[in-house]
DNA sequence: GTCCATGATTCCAA
DNA sequence: TTGGAATCATGGAC
């Protein structure tokens, strides 16, 4: 703000406006034009500029009357437009070159994070298929506990979404107060001093980009809040549930039906998963901690071990006709890896 | 609260 | 890549 005087002084002070190169045509004529008055203007533009030097020395009522009569002035409009070109070409062409900035690649991954986990953007669906994601990806296949986990997430995820709705359009409000604020008063301004609706317009920009970086940090934390939450669902070591009995009897009869090589091939573990309602890593972790489990305690599995073998010999002998044959209970050494291994199975026998 | 069972994870070797 | 072994974390019975 204090540059003005001093920027008009120094224009002032180059010996009227006659002849400057960026002044206007009806200026030139008006100011510079020479013929029998020419001289008469010269010192018209002189005294105005002297005016608007002098204003800020005099008084308050002094200086609002001699606002309004320099704002009367047949030669304000002029002037005003020289004093904004020259403005114009000395401090803000400095800035220019730092206008055009290209997209804050941050403010694009959390704006793309924010749409993918539902929070920005249309509602429906991104809750939701957030939360079934996060199921398929926890393993959670008993699914009956699931939905009231979903719905779980889904209202937090809800509630994370509002808030930042609700943030975001605050801050927007705020925003467009505060650049309709600014505006008025610039505009009030350039009464009385070089303000160009470009100016304008560049203050607005900034306004909008301190805007946007808060902005942002609204976006980070929602993010981070977003991330919790999900890391919270997907811990699947937080929700641990028992298999059910259903479940854990088709495992067990598989296991000491096949105790002589209990290593299912992938087929087999699918087809396990499928009639467990697990998922085919769940089978892949349960035969790894029964046989190690087994192996350890043979004495204390021996009972199911027998009641396993003892089911499986009935089936076996339902079966006979065809041909079916039951294994019965073997000791764990045989199955170390490269043991033995009499059913398919996808690893190959090292030994 | 403690203890045991059990599903999941991690590290390592084959 | 798979499985063994150790470990973690949770559920459930007592």
């Amino acid at each position: 703000m204090d540059e003005q005087p001093r920027l008009m002084h120094s224009h002032a002070g180059v010996g009227g406006m006659a002849g400057h190169p960026g002044l206007p045509q009806h200026m030139q004529e008006s100011a510079g034009g020479g013929g029998a008055d020419g001289d008469g203007r010269k010192q018209d533009i002189g005294d105005i500029l002297q005016q608007i030097m002098t204003i800020t020395d005099q008084s308050l009522d002094e200086a609002q009357a001699r606002k309004h009569a320099l704002n009367c002035h047949r030669m304000k409009p002029a002037l005003f437009n020289v004093l904004c070109e020259i403005k114009e070409k000395t401090v803000l062409s400095i800035r220019g070159s730092q206008e055009e900035e290209p997209p804050d690649p941050q403010l694009m991954r959390l704006d793309n994070m924010l749409l993918a986990e539902g929070v920005s953007g249309p509602e429906k669906g991104g809750g939701s298929a957030a939360a079934a994601a996060a199921a398929a990806a926890s393993g959670g296949g008993i699914g009956a506990d699931n939905s009231t986990e979903h719905s779980d997430y889904r209202a937090k995820l809800s509630q994370i979404r509002q808030i930042y709705h609700t943030e975001l359009e605050k801050y927007e409000q705020a925003c467009n107060e505060f650049t309709t604020h600014v505006m008025n008063l610039l505009r009030e301004q350039s009464r009385t001093r070089p303000i160009s609706p470009k100016e304008i317009e560049r203050m607005v920009g900034i306004i909008h980009r301190k805007f946007s970086s808060i902005q942002m940090q609204l976006k980070q934390s929602t993010c981070e809040a977003v991330m919790i939450l999900r890391s919270r669902f997907l811990d699947a070591r937080r929700k641990r549930r028992n298999f059910n009995k259903q479940a854990t009897e088709i495992l067990n009869e598989y296991f000491y039906s096949h105790l002589s090589n209990p290593y299912p091939s992938e087929e087999a573990k699918e087809e396990l998963a499928k009639k467990c309602a697990i998922t085919v890593a769940q089978v892949s972790n349960w035969f790894g901690n029964k046989r190690i489990r087994y192996k350890k305690n043979i004495g204390k599995f021996q009972e199911e071990a027998n009641m396993y073998a003892a089911r499986t010999a009935v089936t076996a002998a339902n079966a006979s006709s065809h041909g079916s044959q039951a294994n019965s209970p073997s000791t764990p050494n045989s199955w170390s890896r490269g043991g033995t291994r009499t059913v398919p199975c996808h690893k190959p026998n090292l030994n």
